[in-house]
RNA sequence: CGCGGGGUGGAGCAGUUGGCAGCUCGUCGGGCUCAUAACCCGAAGGUCGUAAGUUCGAGUCUUACCCCCGCAACCA
Protein backbone atom coordinates (compact mmCIF):
# COMPACT_ATOMS: atom_id res chain seq x y z
CA UNK A 1 0.00 0.00 0.00
CA UNK A 2 1.39 3.31 -1.05
CA UNK A 3 0.97 6.91 0.50
CA UNK A 4 -0.75 8.79 -2.38
CA UNK A 5 -0.84 12.49 -2.39
CA UNK A 6 -3.70 14.15 -4.85
CA UNK A 7 -3.52 18.44 -5.29
CA UNK A 8 -6.35 19.66 -6.80
CA UNK A 9 -6.03 23.06 -8.19
CA UNK A 10 -7.23 25.60 -6.02
CA UNK A 11 -9.94 27.27 -7.92
CA UNK A 12 -9.43 31.38 -7.34
CA UNK A 13 -12.47 32.95 -5.86
CA UNK A 14 -14.18 35.61 -7.96
CA UNK A 15 -16.35 33.75 -10.61
CA UNK A 16 -18.63 30.90 -10.25
CA UNK A 17 -17.05 27.81 -11.64
CA UNK A 18 -18.08 26.58 -14.96
CA UNK A 19 -17.13 22.82 -16.73
CA UNK A 20 -13.93 24.38 -18.05
CA UNK A 21 -12.99 24.22 -14.28
CA UNK A 22 -14.54 20.86 -13.95
CA UNK A 23 -12.46 19.62 -16.72
CA UNK A 24 -9.15 20.30 -15.54
CA UNK A 25 -9.72 19.18 -12.27
CA UNK A 26 -12.49 15.67 -12.53
CA UNK A 27 -8.97 13.76 -13.20
CA UNK A 28 -8.13 14.30 -9.67
CA UNK A 29 -10.95 12.44 -8.43
CA UNK A 30 -10.36 9.52 -10.51
CA UNK A 31 -7.30 9.46 -9.44
CA UNK A 32 -8.39 9.31 -5.96
CA UNK A 33 -11.21 6.56 -5.82
CA UNK A 34 -8.90 4.52 -8.31
CA UNK A 35 -6.16 4.66 -5.85
CA UNK A 36 -8.20 4.02 -2.77
CA UNK A 37 -9.85 1.26 -4.89
CA UNK A 38 -6.11 -0.03 -4.77
CA UNK A 39 -6.03 -0.03 -1.28
CA UNK A 40 -3.42 2.88 -1.00
CA UNK A 41 -3.30 5.73 1.62
CA UNK A 42 -4.73 8.49 -0.19
CA UNK A 43 -4.64 11.97 0.58
CA UNK A 44 -6.85 14.63 -1.76
CA UNK A 45 -6.59 17.83 -0.56
CA UNK A 46 -7.94 21.37 -2.47
CA UNK A 47 -9.65 24.84 -1.30
CA UNK A 48 -10.53 27.95 -2.22
CA UNK A 49 -8.13 30.50 -3.31
CA UNK A 50 -9.34 33.82 -1.40
CA UNK A 51 -6.84 36.44 -1.80
CA UNK A 52 -5.15 38.82 -4.36
CA UNK A 53 -4.92 41.55 -6.61
CA UNK A 54 -8.69 40.71 -8.10
CA UNK A 55 -10.50 39.94 -5.03
CA UNK A 56 -9.87 42.98 -3.29
CA UNK A 57 -10.67 45.21 -6.54
CA UNK A 58 -13.85 43.38 -6.49
CA UNK A 59 -14.63 43.81 -2.96
CA UNK A 60 -13.62 47.68 -3.81
CA UNK A 61 -16.43 48.02 -6.56
CA UNK A 62 -18.95 46.00 -4.51
CA UNK A 63 -17.89 47.99 -1.76
CA UNK A 64 -18.09 44.91 0.66
CA UNK A 65 -14.98 43.49 2.03
CA UNK A 66 -12.74 40.74 0.04
CA UNK A 67 -13.62 38.34 2.82
CA UNK A 68 -17.33 38.38 2.06
CA UNK A 69 -16.37 37.54 -1.84
CA UNK A 70 -14.17 34.85 -1.11
CA UNK A 71 -15.98 33.57 1.86
CA UNK A 72 -19.51 33.82 -0.87
CA UNK A 73 -17.62 31.35 -3.44
CA UNK A 74 -15.75 29.30 -1.23
CA UNK A 75 -19.66 28.29 -0.27
CA UNK A 76 -20.81 28.14 -3.44
CA UNK A 77 -17.23 25.89 -4.81
CA UNK A 78 -18.14 23.51 -1.54
CA UNK A 79 -21.61 23.08 -2.86
CA UNK A 80 -20.23 22.26 -6.74
CA UNK A 81 -17.51 19.74 -5.25
CA UNK A 82 -20.24 17.99 -3.27
CA UNK A 83 -22.66 18.04 -6.30
CA UNK A 84 -20.09 16.59 -8.28
CA UNK A 85 -19.39 13.62 -6.02
CA UNK A 86 -15.52 14.64 -5.68
CA UNK A 87 -14.11 12.99 -3.09
CA UNK A 88 -11.57 15.43 -1.34
CA UNK A 89 -10.47 14.29 2.02
CA UNK A 90 -10.26 18.05 2.95
CA UNK A 91 -11.41 21.15 0.95
CA UNK A 92 -10.35 24.25 2.73
CA UNK A 93 -9.36 27.52 1.90
CA UNK A 94 -6.55 29.72 1.71
CA UNK A 95 -8.24 32.32 4.44
CA UNK A 96 -8.19 28.90 6.86
CA UNK A 97 -5.84 29.81 10.30
CA UNK A 98 -3.95 26.96 10.11
CA UNK A 99 -3.17 27.69 6.48
CA UNK A 100 -2.17 30.82 7.35
CA UNK A 101 -0.13 30.00 9.96
CA UNK A 102 1.63 27.11 8.51
CA UNK A 103 2.59 28.89 5.00
CA UNK A 104 3.97 31.66 7.14
CA UNK A 105 6.38 29.25 9.24
CA UNK A 106 7.30 27.35 5.50
CA UNK A 107 7.69 31.12 3.98
CA UNK A 108 10.01 31.89 7.21
CA UNK A 109 12.06 28.54 6.77
CA UNK A 110 12.63 29.68 3.13
CA UNK A 111 13.65 32.80 3.98
CA UNK A 112 15.86 31.49 6.90
CA UNK A 113 17.25 29.22 4.57
CA UNK A 114 18.38 32.24 1.96
CA UNK A 115 16.03 31.42 -0.98
CA UNK A 116 14.45 34.20 0.11
CA UNK A 117 15.83 38.06 0.36
CA UNK A 118 15.35 41.26 0.18
CA UNK A 119 15.54 43.78 -3.27
CA UNK A 120 14.44 47.74 -3.68
CA UNK A 121 12.50 47.97 -7.06
CA UNK A 122 11.14 51.51 -8.94
CA UNK A 123 7.28 50.59 -8.08
CA UNK A 124 4.48 52.99 -9.46
CA UNK A 125 3.30 54.86 -6.40
CA UNK A 126 0.18 57.32 -6.41
CA UNK A 127 0.68 59.69 -3.78
CA UNK A 128 -2.91 61.12 -3.58
CA UNK A 129 -4.00 57.28 -2.63
CA UNK A 130 -0.85 56.84 -0.48
CA UNK A 131 0.01 53.60 -1.54
CA UNK A 132 2.14 51.93 -4.32
CA UNK A 133 -0.07 50.26 -7.29
CA UNK A 134 -0.32 47.14 -9.29
CA UNK A 135 0.30 48.08 -13.08
CA UNK A 136 -3.64 46.64 -13.29
CA UNK A 137 -4.28 49.13 -11.09
CA UNK A 138 -3.04 51.73 -13.62
CA UNK A 139 -4.72 53.37 -16.68
CA UNK A 140 -3.36 54.88 -19.74
CA UNK A 141 -4.08 55.60 -23.56
CA UNK A 142 -2.85 52.32 -25.15
CA UNK A 143 -0.17 53.29 -27.71
CA UNK A 144 -0.81 50.77 -29.97
CA UNK A 145 -4.95 51.16 -30.34
CA UNK A 146 -5.90 54.24 -28.85
CA UNK A 147 -7.77 53.32 -26.64
CA UNK A 148 -7.85 53.60 -22.70
CA UNK A 149 -6.23 50.25 -21.11
CA UNK A 150 -5.04 49.24 -17.93
CA UNK A 151 -1.60 49.08 -17.10
CA UNK A 152 -1.15 45.19 -17.41
CA UNK A 153 -2.63 44.28 -21.04
CA UNK A 154 -4.83 46.33 -23.34
CA UNK A 155 -7.66 44.40 -24.74
CA UNK A 156 -6.02 44.98 -28.30
CA UNK A 157 -2.80 42.09 -26.91
CA UNK A 158 -0.41 45.08 -26.70
CA UNK A 159 1.02 45.41 -23.50
CA UNK A 160 2.56 48.40 -21.87
CA UNK A 161 6.23 49.01 -21.03
CA UNK A 162 7.84 50.94 -18.36
CA UNK A 163 8.42 53.34 -20.26
CA UNK A 164 4.51 53.50 -21.29
CA UNK A 165 3.67 53.12 -17.58
CA UNK A 166 5.22 56.77 -16.85
CA UNK A 167 1.91 58.34 -18.37
CA UNK A 168 -0.24 55.79 -16.31
CA UNK A 169 -2.95 57.00 -13.97
CA UNK A 170 -4.53 55.45 -10.75
CA UNK A 171 -7.59 53.87 -11.14
CA UNK A 172 -8.69 54.74 -8.30
CA UNK A 173 -8.37 58.44 -8.03
CA UNK A 174 -6.98 59.74 -11.34
CA UNK A 175 -4.31 60.86 -10.21
CA UNK A 176 -0.54 60.64 -11.98
CA UNK A 177 1.95 57.90 -10.20
CA UNK A 178 4.97 58.52 -9.75
CA UNK A 179 7.82 56.41 -9.35
CA UNK A 180 9.34 55.32 -5.57
CA UNK A 181 11.79 52.84 -4.47
CA UNK A 182 9.89 50.14 -3.27
CA UNK A 183 11.56 47.14 -0.64
CA UNK A 184 10.00 43.69 -1.89
CA UNK A 185 11.20 39.55 -1.06
CA UNK A 186 11.55 37.95 -4.00
CA UNK A 187 12.72 34.20 -4.08
CA UNK A 188 15.23 33.28 -5.40
CA UNK A 189 14.66 30.75 -8.43
CA UNK A 190 17.94 31.48 -10.25
CA UNK A 191 19.90 29.68 -7.34
CA UNK A 192 17.50 26.63 -7.87
CA UNK A 193 17.90 26.78 -11.57
CA UNK A 194 19.61 23.38 -12.02
CA UNK A 195 17.70 21.68 -8.84
CA UNK A 196 14.53 22.39 -10.88
CA UNK A 197 16.25 21.21 -13.96
CA UNK A 198 17.26 17.85 -12.58
CA UNK A 199 13.84 17.09 -10.80
CA UNK A 200 12.17 18.22 -13.81
CA UNK A 201 14.65 15.58 -16.52
CA UNK A 202 13.86 12.82 -13.81
CA UNK A 203 9.82 13.35 -13.96
CA UNK A 204 8.97 14.37 -16.89
CA UNK A 205 8.39 11.17 -18.42
CA UNK A 206 5.12 11.32 -16.31
CA UNK A 207 4.01 14.20 -17.76
CA UNK A 208 2.15 15.49 -20.73
CA UNK A 209 3.21 17.23 -23.68
CA UNK A 210 1.82 20.39 -22.46
CA UNK A 211 3.62 20.27 -18.77
CA UNK A 212 7.18 19.18 -20.47
CA UNK A 213 7.20 22.25 -23.07
CA UNK A 214 5.73 24.66 -20.65
CA UNK A 215 8.06 23.97 -18.08
CA UNK A 216 11.52 23.48 -20.22
CA UNK A 217 10.47 26.79 -21.89
CA UNK A 218 10.62 28.68 -18.67
CA UNK A 219 13.85 26.77 -17.85
CA UNK A 220 15.70 27.54 -21.04
CA UNK A 221 14.78 31.17 -20.65
CA UNK A 222 16.56 31.04 -17.14
CA UNK A 223 14.54 31.40 -14.38
CA UNK A 224 14.42 34.62 -12.79
CA UNK A 225 13.44 35.58 -9.00
CA UNK A 226 9.94 36.50 -8.41
CA UNK A 227 8.91 39.14 -6.19
CA UNK A 228 6.97 36.77 -3.12
CA UNK A 229 5.59 40.21 -1.56
CA UNK A 230 2.63 42.31 -2.35
CA UNK A 231 1.35 46.41 -1.92
CA UNK A 232 -2.03 44.87 -0.63
CA UNK A 233 -3.82 44.75 2.69
CA UNK A 234 -5.55 41.38 1.92
CA UNK A 235 -3.67 37.99 2.23
CA UNK A 236 -1.20 36.21 4.49
CA UNK A 237 1.33 38.50 6.70
CA UNK A 238 4.85 38.44 5.45
CA UNK A 239 6.61 36.90 8.83
CA UNK A 240 9.50 38.88 8.15
CA UNK A 241 10.35 42.55 9.80
CA UNK A 242 9.61 45.31 7.77
CA UNK A 243 7.23 44.17 5.95
CA UNK A 244 4.12 44.88 8.08
CA UNK A 245 2.65 46.87 4.84
CA UNK A 246 2.39 44.10 2.73
CA UNK A 247 0.84 40.45 1.90
CA UNK A 248 1.99 37.39 0.62
CA UNK A 249 1.65 36.86 -3.72
CA UNK A 250 -1.40 34.50 -3.96
CA UNK A 251 0.41 32.04 -5.90
CA UNK A 252 3.07 30.94 -3.59
CA UNK A 253 0.49 30.72 -0.33
CA UNK A 254 -1.60 29.30 -2.86
CA UNK A 255 0.40 26.47 -4.43
CA UNK A 256 1.84 25.92 -0.57
CA UNK A 257 -1.49 24.98 0.28
CA UNK A 258 -0.74 21.38 -0.99
CA UNK A 259 1.49 21.25 1.86
CA UNK A 260 -0.24 22.69 4.95
CA UNK A 261 -3.97 20.91 3.80
CA UNK A 262 -1.58 17.39 4.52
CA UNK A 263 -0.41 18.79 7.77
CA UNK A 264 -3.88 19.33 8.56
CA UNK A 265 -4.99 15.84 7.50
CA UNK A 266 -2.49 14.06 9.16
CA UNK A 267 -2.35 16.39 12.41
CA UNK A 268 -6.33 15.48 12.92
CA UNK A 269 -5.63 11.53 11.87
CA UNK A 270 -2.51 11.23 13.94
CA UNK A 271 -0.33 10.13 10.30
CA UNK A 272 3.27 11.58 9.64
CA UNK A 273 3.06 13.91 6.73
CA UNK A 274 6.10 13.55 5.62
CA UNK A 275 5.46 9.80 4.61
CA UNK A 276 3.01 11.68 1.45
CA UNK A 277 6.19 14.35 1.15
CA UNK A 278 9.21 12.83 1.34
CA UNK A 279 11.02 10.85 -1.61
CA UNK A 280 10.05 7.00 -2.26
CA UNK A 281 7.51 5.04 -3.79
CA UNK A 282 4.78 7.30 -2.89
CA UNK A 283 2.94 9.46 -5.26
CA UNK A 284 2.43 12.98 -5.74
CA UNK A 285 -0.11 13.69 -8.28
CA UNK A 286 -1.02 17.46 -9.45
CA UNK A 287 -4.12 18.57 -11.80
CA UNK A 288 -4.87 22.32 -13.02
CA UNK A 289 -5.82 23.68 -16.31
CA UNK A 290 -2.35 24.14 -18.49
CA UNK A 291 -2.37 28.04 -16.81
CA UNK A 292 -1.16 26.58 -14.31
CA UNK A 293 1.60 24.81 -15.09
CA UNK A 294 4.23 26.64 -14.33
CA UNK A 295 3.39 27.24 -10.77
CA UNK A 296 3.24 23.53 -10.28
CA UNK A 297 6.71 22.24 -12.17
CA UNK A 298 8.76 25.18 -11.26
CA UNK A 299 7.53 27.87 -8.20
CA UNK A 300 6.47 25.10 -6.03
CA UNK A 301 9.41 22.65 -6.71
CA UNK A 302 11.41 25.92 -5.68
CA UNK A 303 9.52 26.71 -2.79
CA UNK A 304 9.73 22.97 -1.37
CA UNK A 305 13.46 22.71 -2.38
CA UNK A 306 14.06 26.50 -0.25
CA UNK A 307 11.69 25.14 2.53
CA UNK A 308 13.13 21.40 3.28
CA UNK A 309 15.63 19.92 0.80
CA UNK A 310 14.42 16.06 2.07
CA UNK A 311 10.82 16.96 0.57
CA UNK A 312 10.34 15.59 -2.70
CA UNK A 313 8.53 17.93 -5.51
CA UNK A 314 5.11 16.79 -7.28
CA UNK A 315 6.28 13.61 -9.74
CA UNK A 316 2.79 12.91 -11.40
CA UNK A 317 1.67 16.74 -12.71
CA UNK A 318 -1.93 16.45 -14.86
CA UNK A 319 -1.90 19.51 -17.00
CA UNK A 320 -5.32 19.62 -19.00
CA UNK A 321 -5.74 22.14 -22.10
CA UNK A 322 -9.16 24.29 -22.12
CA UNK A 323 -13.04 23.28 -23.23
CA UNK A 324 -14.40 26.13 -25.07
CA UNK A 325 -17.96 26.37 -25.03
CA UNK A 326 -19.57 26.15 -28.70
CA UNK A 327 -16.53 26.77 -30.33
CA UNK A 328 -15.79 30.10 -27.87
CA UNK A 329 -13.83 30.50 -24.40
CA UNK A 330 -16.01 30.27 -21.32
CA UNK A 331 -16.70 33.82 -20.54
CA UNK A 332 -19.06 35.11 -17.65
CA UNK A 333 -18.76 38.88 -19.48
CA UNK A 334 -19.93 37.71 -22.49
CA UNK A 335 -22.80 35.07 -20.90
CA UNK A 336 -20.95 32.35 -22.75
CA UNK A 337 -20.88 29.01 -21.28
CA UNK A 338 -22.63 26.98 -18.22
CA UNK A 339 -21.52 27.32 -15.07
CA UNK A 340 -21.55 24.08 -13.11
CA UNK A 341 -24.64 24.37 -10.79
CA UNK A 342 -26.36 25.58 -13.71
CA UNK A 343 -25.54 22.40 -15.49
CA UNK A 344 -26.19 20.30 -12.49
CA UNK A 345 -29.80 20.99 -13.05
CA UNK A 346 -30.34 20.01 -16.29
CA UNK A 347 -27.74 17.12 -16.94
CA UNK A 348 -26.48 14.03 -14.74
CA UNK A 349 -23.84 14.07 -12.75
CA UNK A 350 -21.98 10.28 -13.90
CA UNK A 351 -22.68 10.83 -17.14
CA UNK A 352 -21.01 14.68 -16.90
CA UNK A 353 -18.46 13.57 -15.42
CA UNK A 354 -18.05 10.65 -18.19
CA UNK A 355 -18.40 13.01 -20.97
CA UNK A 356 -15.78 15.62 -19.87
CA UNK A 357 -13.75 12.87 -19.10
CA UNK A 358 -14.05 11.49 -22.47
CA UNK A 359 -14.35 14.18 -24.73
CA UNK A 360 -12.75 16.56 -22.01
CA UNK A 361 -9.29 18.79 -23.47
CA UNK A 362 -6.57 15.75 -22.00
CA UNK A 363 -4.56 16.52 -24.86
CA UNK A 364 -5.53 19.67 -26.74
CA UNK A 365 -8.47 22.47 -26.49
CA UNK A 366 -11.72 20.56 -27.30
CA UNK A 367 -15.42 21.85 -27.48
CA UNK A 368 -18.10 21.16 -25.14
CA UNK A 369 -21.61 21.26 -26.88
CA UNK A 370 -24.95 20.22 -25.23
CA UNK A 371 -25.85 18.05 -27.91
CA UNK A 372 -22.48 16.12 -27.98
CA UNK A 373 -22.81 15.76 -23.89
CA UNK A 374 -26.92 14.71 -24.12
CA UNK A 375 -25.18 12.06 -27.09
CA UNK A 376 -23.02 10.35 -24.19
CA UNK A 377 -26.01 10.54 -21.83
CA UNK A 378 -27.67 8.33 -24.09
CA UNK A 379 -25.15 6.33 -25.04
CA UNK A 380 -24.21 5.47 -21.15
CA UNK A 381 -27.84 5.02 -20.62
CA UNK A 382 -28.44 2.75 -23.59
CA UNK A 383 -25.31 0.81 -22.94
CA UNK A 384 -24.79 0.80 -19.33
CA UNK A 385 -28.25 1.67 -18.18
CA UNK A 386 -30.26 -0.80 -20.19
CA UNK A 387 -27.77 -3.46 -19.76
CA UNK A 388 -28.25 -3.69 -16.33
CA UNK A 389 -32.11 -3.05 -16.94
CA UNK A 390 -32.40 -6.18 -19.25
CA UNK A 391 -30.50 -8.37 -16.82
CA UNK A 392 -32.09 -7.92 -13.57
CA UNK A 393 -35.74 -6.86 -15.06
CA UNK A 394 -35.71 -9.85 -17.38
CA UNK A 395 -39.63 -10.68 -17.60
CA UNK A 396 -41.22 -12.72 -15.01
CA UNK A 397 -38.15 -13.20 -13.21
CA UNK A 398 -37.41 -12.56 -9.44
CA UNK A 399 -34.27 -14.33 -8.63
CA UNK A 400 -30.90 -14.97 -10.41
CA UNK A 401 -29.73 -18.11 -9.17
CA UNK A 402 -25.84 -18.25 -8.49
CA UNK A 403 -24.85 -20.72 -11.44
CA UNK A 404 -21.77 -20.72 -13.49
CA UNK A 405 -19.48 -18.42 -14.60
CA UNK A 406 -18.39 -18.17 -18.29
CA UNK A 407 -15.24 -18.42 -18.35
CA UNK A 408 -14.30 -16.35 -21.64
CA UNK A 409 -16.07 -13.29 -19.95
CA UNK A 410 -14.17 -13.44 -16.65
CA UNK A 411 -11.49 -13.45 -18.60
CA UNK A 412 -12.35 -10.64 -20.38
CA UNK A 413 -13.11 -8.46 -17.51
CA UNK A 414 -10.09 -9.28 -16.00
CA UNK A 415 -8.39 -7.80 -18.92
CA UNK A 416 -10.13 -4.72 -18.33
CA UNK A 417 -9.09 -4.42 -15.06
CA UNK A 418 -5.51 -4.91 -16.65
CA UNK A 419 -6.15 -2.05 -18.87
CA UNK A 420 -7.81 0.14 -17.28
CA UNK A 421 -5.14 0.43 -14.69
CA UNK A 422 -2.64 0.83 -16.00
CA UNK A 423 -4.45 3.69 -18.42
CA UNK A 424 -4.87 5.71 -15.54
CA UNK A 425 -2.02 4.78 -13.83
CA UNK A 426 -0.99 6.50 -17.54
CA UNK A 427 -3.20 9.49 -16.91
CA UNK A 428 -4.67 8.71 -20.04
CA UNK A 429 -8.22 9.27 -19.09
CA UNK A 430 -9.91 9.40 -22.07
CA UNK A 431 -8.66 6.05 -23.21
CA UNK A 432 -10.06 4.60 -20.08
CA UNK A 433 -13.52 5.68 -20.40
CA UNK A 434 -12.96 3.94 -24.22
CA UNK A 435 -12.59 0.88 -22.72
CA UNK A 436 -15.23 0.94 -20.41
CA UNK A 437 -17.91 1.69 -23.17
CA UNK A 438 -15.78 -1.69 -24.68
CA UNK A 439 -16.57 -3.30 -22.09
CA UNK A 440 -20.28 -2.40 -22.00
CA UNK A 441 -20.54 -2.93 -26.35
CA UNK A 442 -18.66 -6.99 -25.26
CA UNK A 443 -21.48 -6.96 -22.12
CA UNK A 444 -24.24 -6.30 -24.85
CA UNK A 445 -23.28 -8.76 -27.84
CA UNK A 446 -22.84 -11.63 -25.30
CA UNK A 447 -26.39 -11.21 -23.84
CA UNK A 448 -27.51 -11.31 -27.70
CA UNK A 449 -25.19 -13.87 -28.83
CA UNK A 450 -26.87 -15.94 -25.65
CA UNK A 451 -30.74 -15.40 -26.22
CA UNK A 452 -31.62 -15.91 -22.76
CA UNK A 453 -35.05 -15.00 -24.13
CA UNK A 454 -34.93 -18.13 -25.64
CA UNK A 455 -32.85 -20.40 -23.53
CA UNK A 456 -35.54 -19.13 -21.13
CA UNK A 457 -38.35 -21.34 -22.89
CA UNK A 458 -35.84 -23.76 -24.03
CA UNK A 459 -32.90 -24.66 -21.36
CA UNK A 460 -33.28 -23.04 -17.92
CA UNK A 461 -29.87 -24.03 -17.22
CA UNK A 462 -28.39 -22.46 -19.50
CA UNK A 463 -30.42 -19.52 -19.15
CA UNK A 464 -29.11 -19.32 -15.56
CA UNK A 465 -25.25 -19.21 -16.54
CA UNK A 466 -25.94 -16.57 -19.16
CA UNK A 467 -28.13 -14.43 -16.28
CA UNK A 468 -25.41 -15.28 -13.72
CA UNK A 469 -22.71 -14.24 -15.94
CA UNK A 470 -24.55 -10.77 -17.09
CA UNK A 471 -24.54 -10.23 -13.07
CA UNK A 472 -21.59 -10.92 -12.78
CA UNK A 473 -20.52 -8.29 -15.36
CA UNK A 474 -22.91 -5.93 -13.72
CA UNK A 475 -20.91 -6.53 -10.35
CA UNK A 476 -17.56 -5.97 -11.58
CA UNK A 477 -18.91 -3.16 -13.81
CA UNK A 478 -19.95 -1.21 -10.51
CA UNK A 479 -15.90 -1.26 -9.69
CA UNK A 480 -14.62 -0.36 -12.82
CA UNK A 481 -17.08 2.57 -13.07
CA UNK A 482 -16.62 3.92 -9.89
CA UNK A 483 -14.02 6.46 -10.20
CA UNK A 484 -16.08 7.74 -13.22
CA UNK A 485 -19.73 7.17 -12.26
CA UNK A 486 -19.36 6.54 -8.40
CA UNK A 487 -23.50 7.09 -8.15
CA UNK A 488 -24.40 4.50 -10.36
CA UNK A 489 -21.63 2.21 -9.42
CA UNK A 490 -23.25 3.02 -5.48
CA UNK A 491 -26.70 1.89 -6.69
CA UNK A 492 -25.23 -1.12 -8.52
CA UNK A 493 -23.32 -2.36 -5.45
CA UNK A 494 -26.77 -1.88 -3.59
CA UNK A 495 -28.42 -3.99 -5.84
CA UNK A 496 -25.96 -7.22 -5.98
CA UNK A 497 -24.99 -6.69 -1.94
CA UNK A 498 -21.78 -5.74 -2.51
CA UNK A 499 -20.06 -3.65 0.59
CA UNK A 500 -17.27 -1.86 -0.95
CA UNK A 501 -16.03 -1.11 -4.24
CA UNK A 502 -12.15 -2.61 -4.45
CA UNK A 503 -10.60 -2.59 -7.82
CA UNK A 504 -9.85 -7.16 -8.48
CA UNK A 505 -12.68 -8.96 -9.95
CA UNK A 506 -15.32 -10.39 -7.80
CA UNK A 507 -17.54 -12.84 -8.57
CA UNK A 508 -21.25 -13.46 -7.22
CA UNK A 509 -21.74 -15.93 -4.24
CA UNK A 510 -24.70 -16.27 -3.35
CA UNK A 511 -28.50 -15.87 -4.97
CA UNK A 512 -29.56 -12.16 -6.45
CA UNK A 513 -33.28 -11.35 -5.28
CA UNK A 514 -34.46 -9.08 -8.07
CA UNK A 515 -36.40 -6.19 -5.96
CA UNK A 516 -36.50 -2.56 -6.10
CA UNK A 517 -34.73 -2.25 -9.16
CA UNK A 518 -34.82 1.52 -10.77
CA UNK A 519 -33.53 2.11 -14.25
CA UNK A 520 -29.75 4.19 -13.45
CA UNK A 521 -30.60 6.89 -15.88
CA UNK A 522 -33.56 8.53 -17.91
CA UNK A 523 -33.28 9.45 -21.48
CA UNK A 524 -32.52 13.15 -22.51
C1' C B 1 11.36 35.12 -37.76
C1' G B 2 7.90 35.27 -29.63
C1' C B 3 6.04 30.09 -27.93
C1' G B 4 2.80 26.08 -28.52
C1' G B 5 -1.41 22.89 -30.40
C1' G B 6 -4.19 21.31 -34.57
C1' G B 7 -5.89 20.28 -40.04
C1' U B 8 -8.02 12.14 -40.97
C1' G B 9 -15.07 9.41 -44.49
C1' G B 10 -21.55 13.98 -43.38
C1' A B 11 -20.35 15.59 -37.78
C1' G B 12 -17.06 14.84 -33.54
C1' C B 13 -12.59 12.41 -32.76
C1' A B 14 -8.46 7.84 -32.10
C1' G B 15 -4.24 6.49 -34.52
C1' U B 16 2.08 4.50 -29.14
C1' U B 17 8.17 2.46 -31.64
C1' G B 18 6.65 4.11 -39.98
C1' G B 19 3.78 -2.07 -42.10
C1' C B 20 -3.37 -3.86 -45.31
C1' A B 21 -6.82 3.68 -42.27
C1' G B 22 -10.08 2.90 -36.84
C1' C B 23 -14.06 4.62 -33.04
C1' U B 24 -18.80 7.08 -31.68
C1' C B 25 -22.91 9.50 -33.89
C1' G B 26 -25.52 10.01 -38.49
C1' U B 27 -27.26 7.40 -43.30
C1' C B 28 -28.96 2.74 -45.76
C1' G B 29 -30.31 -2.55 -45.33
C1' G B 30 -31.21 -6.81 -42.13
C1' G B 31 -32.04 -9.48 -37.24
C1' C B 32 -34.19 -9.76 -32.26
C1' U B 33 -38.39 -8.92 -28.78
C1' C B 34 -35.17 -9.70 -22.42
C1' A B 35 -34.89 -4.35 -22.03
C1' U B 36 -35.55 2.82 -21.21
C1' A B 37 -37.90 2.59 -29.79
C1' A B 38 -33.04 0.29 -26.09
C1' C B 39 -29.65 -4.38 -28.17
C1' C B 40 -27.10 -7.35 -32.28
C1' C B 41 -25.40 -8.06 -37.61
C1' G B 42 -24.16 -6.05 -42.45
C1' A B 43 -23.29 -1.97 -46.12
C1' A B 44 -22.14 2.71 -48.31
C1' G B 45 -18.82 6.76 -47.38
C1' G B 46 -11.69 9.01 -46.64
C1' U B 47 -6.14 10.26 -52.83
C1' C B 48 -5.30 11.35 -43.80
C1' G B 49 -4.41 20.53 -45.32
C1' U B 50 -0.86 21.45 -50.03
C1' A B 51 3.85 20.33 -52.46
C1' A B 52 8.36 17.87 -52.48
C1' G B 53 11.87 14.46 -50.00
C1' U B 54 13.79 9.94 -47.07
C1' U B 55 12.21 4.61 -47.34
C1' C B 56 10.87 -1.80 -49.97
C1' G B 57 6.79 0.85 -47.49
C1' A B 58 4.62 7.49 -44.71
C1' G B 59 -1.58 9.57 -41.44
C1' U B 60 3.11 8.47 -38.79
C1' C B 61 9.91 10.85 -40.29
C1' U B 62 12.34 15.57 -43.03
C1' U B 63 11.69 20.39 -45.56
C1' A B 64 8.73 24.35 -47.55
C1' C B 65 4.02 26.49 -47.84
C1' C B 66 -1.49 27.37 -46.76
C1' C B 67 -5.39 27.61 -43.14
C1' C B 68 -7.62 27.33 -37.83
C1' C B 69 -6.84 27.80 -32.52
C1' G B 70 -4.51 28.69 -27.79
C1' C B 71 -0.73 31.08 -24.68
C1' A B 72 2.12 35.63 -23.36
C1' A B 73 0.85 39.36 -17.29
C1' C B 74 2.86 41.81 -10.26
C1' C B 75 -4.13 38.97 -13.73
C1' A B 76 -5.20 32.25 -10.57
Amino acid sequence: MGKVLIGGAWPYANRSLHLGHLAALISGDVLARYHRQIGDDVIYVSGTDCHGTPITERAKKEKISPKEIAEKYHKEFSEVFNKMNFSYDLYSKTEDDYHKQKVQEIFRKIYDNGYIYEKIDDDNFCEKCNKFVADRELKLICPRCGLETKGDQCDCGYVPTKEDLKNAVCTECGSKVVTRPNKNLYIALSKLQQEIEKYVKINERNWRKNTINETNKYLAEGLRDRAVTRNLDWGVDIPVDGFEDKKMYVWIDAVLGYLTMTMKVCEENGWDWRQWWSEGDNKIYMVHGKDNITFHTIILPGLLMGFDKSLKAPDRIVSTEYLNFNEQKFSKSKGIGLTILEALERYNVDTLRFHLLRNGPESKDTNFTEEDYIMTHNEITNKLGNFINRTLKFKGLTTIPCSKMNEEVENEIKKKYNEISSLIENIEFRNATLKIVELLDYANKYYDDQKPWVQYKENLEEFNNTMYTCATIIANLSNLIEPFMPDAAHKIAGYLKIDKNEWKPISITEDINLENIEPLFERL
